[in-house]
DNA sequence: AGCACGCCGACT
DNA sequence: GTCGGCGTGCTC
């Protein structure tokens, strides 16, 4: 093959295409598709993934690849095939997709560099310069003086000076030196001899090795015998010892041991669940199973069954888990279950770590990962089962380009090695629920907890009724005197405070009435500037009322706390209990938020207090009492999933109670204690809340009845951005189906952000069969104004949030 | 993206 | 007549 194609390093609109590069004879049978290789682009070097190969191209001025940046293809067939899928299905750049798949760490860096060109009379070069290179080697670029610029741009004009482009990967493997002696022990005893007496420390280091003739790490040998890398390199000249890199891994588990553990016998409902699992496995078929399994059901068990069958079988298997970071029990038990197999890949690890992960499974020393979203992308050749734990958790949608879900991109995979694909949890999302109910997924269903414990008893406290009795406190007496209780026997609880969002809703502390928009069945939030309340989803807009429209109270205001105030509110009403706060304040450092939670471990508090980020994987066995402060805060979100995920929260953080032997109890604060999403997370009744929200869902169009698009214009200019939007709304409208619904052009939440206005509209749609090439065409529309005026559009397809 | 090319005003 | 400012368009 004489030619090759090459996604070229440059996200940009002009350069999204694929560039043919000539093969030199050299590389001829070397390049592959899948590698990246170093190439001309302009007057610079870039590097870029070879996608094909080919014996023709229509370039005339086709030049050769300069060389290879990687020895091997790092990207297979089927990953190659993904990335232009992803790029197809996102709408993003070819090149944004395939850096998506690969670790960071395996980004290229270009370094600018200034050397003399090889003609050049370095004497002739002026003073300042010739000095500045006389100190060490190539000048960077970036580095260089400002008062040096013009004469170096003028040296460089008059031939003397050149410009050198280098790519680097901005992380390296890590090396590590290894001593070991060339000659067998007898022989080093006899060059102890021939030393010369005052070499002292070579003779120690000789010594060494007749006493130790293994390899040695050369900082352990230092160590030992101070300052013996002199001796060594000496040693190494005369032929007596030879040294050798060795390459290694950062292990971020290195000094953490991990028991072993054996499957655990099933129970018959697990049996029933896991059955369907191994028959698809064993024809090799691909399906995607939901198993929708309450908290404590035992789905982990299932999912590690499934992959020692997996495994056994010379397959790879890949879990994705929300958070693990945030629940090192997870890894714990896979490691302990399968040992050095497992490679783990979460945003806890360092670049450098997660590089080192990734190069294990690439050269198959790891045979299953359990890692955050990105690990779908893991480089197996031979998947044999995808499991993807806490199906309903929204970091699973990744919210930059490339915009994908890791759930669309594991079917995919899925599909290409006819695997099963499993989607497990306690709340699942309405989209995944809807497509078991269709039977477009299996549904595998666990209603009985493993050890046989009732889910904990959950009361929900009306705070409009604790306002009427004069208590303007943030804790209810019920939660009040159960907190203090718990105190007296020694027992910890958890408190929630769910404040997620900036925006802030406005509610009536009198009757809990909340502010929507009548066209949206949403909150509106409240604009300080103006004193005015806006949807977010449609135009409309009103202004902020003194006096609740339905019971006529003064008692109205916008709502946001923060845990701050809580702990101090806590101090003085319960002096004597230890709390422990956990918020992005106090868990910003890393590092600091197992620590937090260790103590708490540990009982060295009475009370955890914390936002969301508590909900999920603690697991304390005196914990028996978990307090919601106020389940409102997310309710009334202007998001039309925020029931949904209230109702997940609600679930999940009422899981943290009674786990173990001691009972558990919930407390729900609300204002709006009527809310089906709150009565039904009390009764643990998943199913009364899916045929609920369903209907929400239909009557207002939203998923899974009607798919969305969000488009989001920005420029510096809010007029101009307004208009843009319009138009696009408009062109919309011409373009698709009746049957699509565009709303908008509505001010975008976060309205202005770095200096540039944004303006969003929004599609419902049902189906589309020219969707992608109309968005397409959309993009090449605004083309001209994107380049010259500086906008920019960006587009979200089944957009999570739309905060 | 980033660089060359090109056209304009300001200065030696 | 040259230097350097930024708008424009291309990169196999």
């Amino acid at each position: 093959m004489r030619y090759a194609s090459v996604v070229v390093d440059v996200p940009a609109k002009g350069t999204d295409k694929l560039f043919d590069y000539e093969i030199p004879n050299k590389f001829a049978g070397v390049i592959q598709p899948g590698m990246r290789v170093i190439v001309p682009f302009g007057s610079r070097k870039l590097t870029g993934f070879v996608v094909q190969l080919k014996n023709e191209t229509d370039i005339d001025s086709v030049k050769p690849i300069h060389s290879l940046f990687d020895p091997e293809p790092v990207l297979n067939h089927e990953l190659l095939e993904l990335g232009a899928w992803l790029s197809e299905t996102t709408l993003c750049y070819k090149i944004t997709a395939f850096q998506a798949m690969l670790p960071a760490a395996m980004k290229t860096r270009y370094i600018k560099e200034i050397k003399p060109s090889s003609s050049a009379q370095l004497e002739n070069l002026p003073e300042e310069i010739r000095t500045a290179f006389e100190k060490g080697g190539p000048l960077s670029w970036e580095d260089l003086p400002s008062s040096l610029v013009a004469v170096v741009q003028k040296e460089i004009r008059n031939g003397n000076l050149q410009i050198d482009y280098r790519v680097e990967q901005k992380q390296k493997k890590r090396l590590v030196k290894y001593v070991k002696p060339l000659l067998p022990v007898h022989e080093l005893e006899e060059q102890l001899q021939h030393l010369p007496a005052r070499a002292h420390k070579q003779k120690e280091v000789i010594q060494f090795f007749i006493d130790h003739p293994n390899p040695i790490l050369l900082t352990e040998l230092t160590n030992s015998i101070q300052g013996a890398s002199i001796a060594v390199k000496a040693l190494i000249k005369k032929g007596i010892l030879t040294e050798e890199q060795v390459e290694i891994y950062r292990d971020p588990y290195e000094h953490k041991q991990f028991p072993r553990t054996k499957p655990l016998p099933l129970t018959d409902e697990q049996k029933r669940a896991m059955e369907p699992i191994l028959d698809k496995l064993n024809r090799h078929e691909h399906e995607v199973f939901l198993m929708y399994g309450v908290t404590g059901s035992g789905k982990t068990e299932i999912y590690l069954q499934a992959i020692e069958k997996v495994l056994n079988e010379g397959k790879e298997a890949i879990v994705l888990v929300p958070e693990i970071s945030l629940t090192p029990q997870m890894v714990q038990r896979f490691k302990s279950r399968f040992g050095s197999q497992v490679a783990v890949l979460h945003s806890g690890l360092s670049s450098g770590e997660k590089f080192d992960e990734w190069r294990k499974i690439y050269r198959k020393e790891a045979k299953l990962v359990v890692g955050a979203r990105s690990a779908i992308f893991a480089p197996f050749q031979n998947i044999g089962i995808i499991i993807i734990d806490e199906e309903h958790e929204t970091s699973y949608k990744q919210e930059e380009s490339p915009r994908y879900h890791a759930r669309d991109v594991a079917i995919y995979r899925g599909k290409y090695h006819q695997c099963p694909v499993i989607l497990g949890s306690a709340t699942p999302t309405l989209e995944s629920f809807a497509r078991a109910q269709k039977g477009v997924y299996t549904l595998l269903t666990l209603k009985e907890r493993v050890n046989r414990r009732p889910l904990p008893e959950v009361h929900i406290v009306d705070m409009r009724e604790e306002l009427r009795n004069g208590n303007r406190s943030m804790f209810s007496r019920t939660l009040f005197e159960k907190l203090t209780d718990r105190l007296k026997k020694g027992e910890q609880s958890v408190l929630l405070l769910n404040k997620r969002g900036y925006s802030s809703f406005v509610m009536c502390r009198n009757c809990g009435h909340v502010i929507g928009c009548p066209h949206c069945d949403i909150s509106l939030t409240y604009h300080r500037h103006g004193e005015k309340l806006k949807c977010h989803y449609c135009q409309f807009e009103t202004a902020m009322p003194s006096r609740c429209p339905e019971c006529g109270s003064e008692h109205i205001r916008f709502f946001g706390t923060g845990t701050q105030r809580i702990e101090e509110e806590l101090n003085r009403l319960i002096p004597e209990a230890r709390v422990i706060r956990m918020d992005v304040d106090t868990t910003s450092r890393k590092g600091m938020h197992e620590k937090l939670l260790n103590a708490f471990g540990e009982k060295k508090a009475d009370i955890l207090l914390g936002t969301q980020m508590i909900a999920k994987g603690l697991d304390f066995p005196d914990v028996t009492l978990v307090g919601v402060l106020s389940a409102d805060t997310m309710l009334h979100l202007p998001d039309f999933r925020s029931g949904e995920k209230t109702f997940q929260l609600l679930t999940q953080v009422s899981g943290r109670a009674g786990r173990h032997e001691l009972p558990g109890e919930v407390v729900i604060q609300t204002y709006t204690p009527e809310h089906y999403s709150i009565q039904l997370a009390s009764l643990h009744d998943f199913e009364t809340f899916y045929r609920q929200e369903m209907k929400m869902r239909k009557s207002f169009a939203y998923p899974p009845y009607y798919f969305l698009i969000l488009i989001t214009v920005s420029h510096p200019n809010a007029i101009k951005a307004a208009e843009v939007t319009e138009k696009i709304g408009q062109y919309l409208k011409l373009h698709l189906s009746n049957e699509a619904q565009i709303l908008g052009p509505v001010s975008s939440p976060i309205p202005k952000m770095k200096d540039r206005y944004r303006f969003q509209c929004m599609i419902k749609y049902k189906r589309e069969k020219n969707l992608y090439r109309t968005l397409k065409l959309l993009f090449e529309h605004y083309e001209e104004d994107m380049s010259q005026t500086d906008l920019k559009l960006m587009i979200d397809l089944n957009p999570y949030t739309i905060l």
